[in-house]
RNA sequence: GGGCGGCUAGCUCAGCGGUAGAGCGUCUCGUUUACACCGAGAGGGUCGGGGGUUCGAUUCCCUCGCCGCCCACCA
């Protein structure tokens, strides 16, 4: 006998167990099984499981379970990912916090061993959260970003890109992390809106200039007077810049400054002489006209640089402190000190004409949070232009497509105006750069000892093309140092001790190869040849850009395929009040708390349920709740069943069975079939949800059950035994239809149920996923069944409006019934009067007198329940009934009415329309009788 | 500045060209031998505003208004 409820906790740790030592999560071996993967979006090997991931994997897992039902070599392949500057901050701030020595005086060994040390200790917990969660992946092709094999491949695409000129070495501005002390992508930059000032600084001219400035303005906005000016206004929202000024924009068609092109600014404080140019970049119509240019520490002020031919003068430290580039007073200062200090100087000196209140956008790391500085670097970067074009035509002509669709706009727009991909960080963990630098022999080259780069993916490698460029007489070696040079006395190299690029790539650099990498790629192996590309990838818009772009770039790029024929973004998960789910704001909903609670299975149905398209997901327990209590429904309806024998019948086919509710719930069982796996394939996650939800709650449980009783308590044995058979099958097939969205509660069921009956083995999760010929939905039972349900449903409503006591049983009387009603009267008496709490029911010519009536199709019903009328309700009930027709009748007169609509509308609607009107006039017709005697009673 | 999404019952959301739906909440009734994590019933919406297309618009188009998000070089 079942429990009374299901018990999550104890069934979930043993079920999963059963399936993972089963062997049921790797794909089928069939050679003919189609296959279906999908790799995970790995997670942060030191992370723990959030509510997004909830969300993301069981969506996953509900797609992977579906499509291994359906025979197909489902596989979902694991792993983690080793997530770069997080996982380097997390372990430098526990550093910090045991009060050690941070990672610059422990050295890059050490801190490195530290991080493996760290991933050790805390790297099994979101996979184990993960098993929790129910999650089937094949945990034995579990990959990590930083194991041997990924390491390999990221070696060898470094390579190959940069052989072929897709991956190179530039001297450009980056966004520079002065916290982490690395160069980061655009992406990592957040733009934050803050409140901060334009100080306007009026820089006076060299040599003596001067010009007439306007100061007075007619209506038509032109000058009517002018001042003599010997100096140009300039306006910044940082002045700590100025330092690094080496020119001063004005736009070439600037009337005002039309004559101060070429001449120059004696920049305060530096008193550095620096020209006036012309440039498209100055906006006339902001600020002054007039802008500082600052090529080391601007991104549009190093456009204006290079077109001007201006010096580029670096001012700050990687710390972003004033460098040695300033004047003495002002080195070693922090930016934004540096800031004050100007500031106060031009107020001082005179020099600061404006101060202007603003509130304007400033970049953010979005891992450190501080400030972003433009920095002069030499960093790698990936030829993302010319990668993307593929990766455009791609989703552009189908190969992959979004679900939603419309977020391929979104994928479109960022690859159209792509930048090129800074790869490189100044980080410790990660993937090392396979580059080493080695002295250039040409003697134009400035930097003679770093300019020459050799790119391999082993040290061999390297050197054979080292000795290649240096000739066979020079002694090649590696060094950890500087790099190392020998010259005999001629000035001719004798030996070489080549150095390794310091820095790592960008975590999202590996992972741009996870559909390929992780299968085994660059070897050819049997994984890659059968499961590339992959079928669906799951994963949320946030990393559209991040990750879904990059590896369609690899993808098409190393494979020449798709590396996803599919790309589901699911939403955002968010408080029940929308509010993004923070530890600071304290609205964090943990998933693995709410599983201890509620069942595995609640979490799962609230997710597979709330994942409609495009919208946040505003979680409430409350939800979850709701959809735990559908499990004990489910629970419950087994507990019937097996209560009254339903037991699996050996041999039993459905398409035999007589009983009108056994035809009836056969094509309702059919019908849902068809739904959930039409929505499973789309995917359509929250249709399969609502599909399933009311067939077992509102259709099984509520009526089949229901209308079961009388049969299962009667002594018509045959019937009886096809009831039986009938109930155990549909019940069946429910717990494989839900098993992919609720596997715990479903596995558990049919186990249970497993040991009654004839025999069976196995678990559920590999059992076949049912395909039901449409040719069991009876339509004749459908009409029966419809007719029963609705007659229950109108006594059930007119005893709870004439507040009839349910121990009340009176009489029903049909008047004006068809012959087929009269049937159906007759088979289903029994169950009429038990669902409606009847004392009989029988036809007649007239309504008894004193009884209620209501409308039945083609009949009138009538319950004869005087003693509990109260007249006044009565007269408000009918009256209420008729005007609900009167607007019916007249809506739809107006419609039929319309010469238009019969002749532009499509038949049936019109034919439907007829009807409709035919119906609402009779049952009006009906009810309006029934007042008339009301009144002559009252 | 550019783009995307949303605005449907008190709340959360389906529907997306032919009679407005669900869950939760609310109200009324109910200890009928699966289930009170339950059952029965009820109330509740001019589908953000305004135009247009159409025989017909919550559904398609335009426009406006809010709300949210993304991108954009911080004079």
């Amino acid at each position: 006998m079942l429990d009374k409820t299901f018990d999550p906790k104890a069934v979930e740790p043993r079920l999963y167990a059963a399936w993972e030592a089963s062997g049921a999560f790797k794909p089928s071996e069939d050679p003919n099984a189609e296959p279906f993967v999908i790799v995970i979006p790995p997670p942060n090997v030191t992370g723990s499981l959030h509510i997004g991931h909830a969300l993301n994997n069981t969506l996953q897992d509900v797609l992977t379970r579906f499509h291994r039902m359906r025979g197909k070599a489902a596989l979902w392949l694991p792993g983690t990912d080793h997530a770069g500057i997080a996982t380097q901050m997390v372990v430098e701030r526990q550093l910090a916090a045991a009060g050690n020595i941070g990672r610059r005086e422990m050295g890059r060994e050490a801190f490195v061993e530290k991080i493996w040390e760290w991933k050790a200790e805390s790297g099994g917990t979101i996979v184990n959260q993960l098993r929790r969660l129910g999650a089937s992946c094949d945990w034995s092709r579990e990959r990590f970003t930083l194991d041997e094999g990924l390491s390999a491949a990221v070696r060898k695409v470094f390579v190959q890109l940069y052989k072929q000129n897709l991956l190179y070495r530039d001297k450009r501005l980056v966004n520079w992390d002065p916290q982490f002390q690395t160069a980061i992508s655009d992406l990592e930059v957040e733009q934050k809106e803050v409140d901060g000032f334009y100080w306007h600084f009026a820089y006076p001219l060299a040599d003596g200039v001067t010009y007439q400035h306007p100061v007075a303005f007619d209506e038509d906005g032109k000058a009517t007077a002018h001042e003599t000016r010997d100096y140009i206004v300039v306006a910044t929202t940082r002045p700590e810049t100025m330092l690094g000024d080496t020119g001063v924009a004005v736009h070439p068609t600037d009337e005002r400054y039309k004559d101060l092109v070429g001449k120059f600014v004696t920049l305060p404080i530096v008193g550095r002489r620096i020209p006036i140019v012309a440039d498209d970049y100055a906006d006339p119509t902001k600020g002054s006209g007039a802008v500082k240019i600052t090529p080391a520490h601007d991104f549009n002020d190093f456009g204006v640089g290079k077109r001007a031919g201006l010096a580029v003068i670096n001012i700050l430290t990687v710390e972003a402190k004033l460098n040695d580039s300033v004047p003495a007073d002002y080195v070693g200062m922090d930016r934004f000190v540096a800031r004050k200090a100007i500031v106060a100087r031009a107020e001082e000196e005179g020099w600061l004409k404006e101060i202007e209140k603003t509130k304007h956008m400033v970049p953010h790391g979005d891992r450190s949070g501080v400030v972003i500085e433009p920095f002069l670097t030499d960093q790698w970067y990936v030829d993302a232009k010319t990668l993307a074009q593929p990766a455009l035509k791609a989703v552009e002509n189908g190969d992959t497509v979004f679900e939603p669709r419309h977020w391929e706009k979104t994928y479109f727009e960022w690859l159209r105006n792509i930048e090129p991909w800074c790869v490189s960080r100044q980080l410790w963990w990660g993937h090392r750069i396979p580059a080493w630098f080695g002295p250039s022999t040409d003697p134009n080259d400035k930097d003679q000892f770093t300019s020459k780069i050799f790119v391999g993916e082993t040290e061999e490698d390297v050197l054979a093309e080292a000795a290649a460029y240096y000739g066979p007489k020079v002694q090649l070696g590696f060094t950890d140092g500087l790099v190392f040079v020998d010259r005999n006395e001629q000035g001719e190299l004798t030996r070489v001790d080549l150095k390794r690029d310091e820095d790592v790539l960008d975590t999202w650099f590996s992972s741009a190869l996870w559909p390929f990498s992780t299968l085994g790629w660059p070897e050819k192996t049997e994984d890659l040849a059968r499961f590339y590309p992959t079928s669906t990838l799951v994963t949320g818009f946030d990393i559209i850009f991040f990750w879904v772009a990059r590896m369609m770039m690899m993808g098409l790029h190393f494979m020449g395929e798709v590396p996803f024929k599919q790309v589901f973004i699911n939403a955002l998960v968010r408080d029940e009040k929308g509010a993004k789910m923070s530890k600071s704001k304290g609205n964090v909903m943990d998933p693995l708390v709410l599983i201890d609670e509620l069942g595995c299975d609640a979490v799962r149905f609230t997710m597979t349920a709330m994942s409609g398209q495009a919208r946040d997901i505003k979680l409430s327990k409350q939800r979850i709740e709701g959809y735990r209590n559908f499990g004990t429904k489910l629970w419950n309806a087994s507990r019937f069943a097996q209560m009254n024998e339903c037991v699996r019948v050996e041999g039993f086919d459905p398409a035999t069975v007589q009983q009108p509710i056994n035809k009836w719930i056969r094509g309702e069982t059919v019908k849902t079939v068809a739904e959930v796996t039409r929505a499973l394939e789309a995917p359509e996650f929250d249709a399969a949800a609502t599909a399933l939800y009311k067939f077992i709650w509102n259709v099984f449980c509520d009526w089949y059950l229901e209308l079961a009783k009388p049969i299962l308590n009667g002594d018509d044995a045959a019937a009886k035994a096809e009831t039986r058979a009938t109930a155990a099958w549909a019940l069946d097939v429910s717990l494989k239809l839900l098993h992919p969205v609720m596997p715990f509660i479903t596995e558990e069921l049919w186990d249970k149920t497993a040991e009654f009956g004839p025999a069976r083995d196995g678990l559920l999760i590999v059992e076949k996923w049912p395909q039901l010929p449409e040719t069991w939905i009876d339509a004749e039972a459908e009409a029966e069944i419809g007719w029963l349900v609705e007659t229950v449903g109108e006594i059930r409503s007119v005893r709870a409006e004439m507040n009839v006591p349910p121990s009340a049983k009176p009489p029903l009387t049909l008047i004006g019934a068809s012959a087929e009603t009269k049937a159906r009267l007759a088979r289903h008496r029994d169950l009429l009067l038990t669902l409606a709490r009847l004392d009989s029911a029988r036809e007649a010519e007239a309504a008894p007198a004193g009884a209620v009536p209501f409308v039945l199709g083609e009949a009138t019903g009538a319950l004869a329940i005087a003693e509990f009328i109260d007249l006044a309700a009565e007269k408000a009930r009918l009256t209420k009934e008729i005007a609900g027709h009167a607007g019916e009748i007249d809506k739809t007169n107006k419609k039929l009415g319309n010469p238009d609509f019969l002749a532009r509308a499509k038949e049936e609607v019109v034919a439907e329309n007829r009807e409709r009107l035919a119906e609402a006039e009779a049952a009006k017709a009906k009810l309006e009788a029934a007042l008339a005697r009301l009144a002559a009673v009252g």
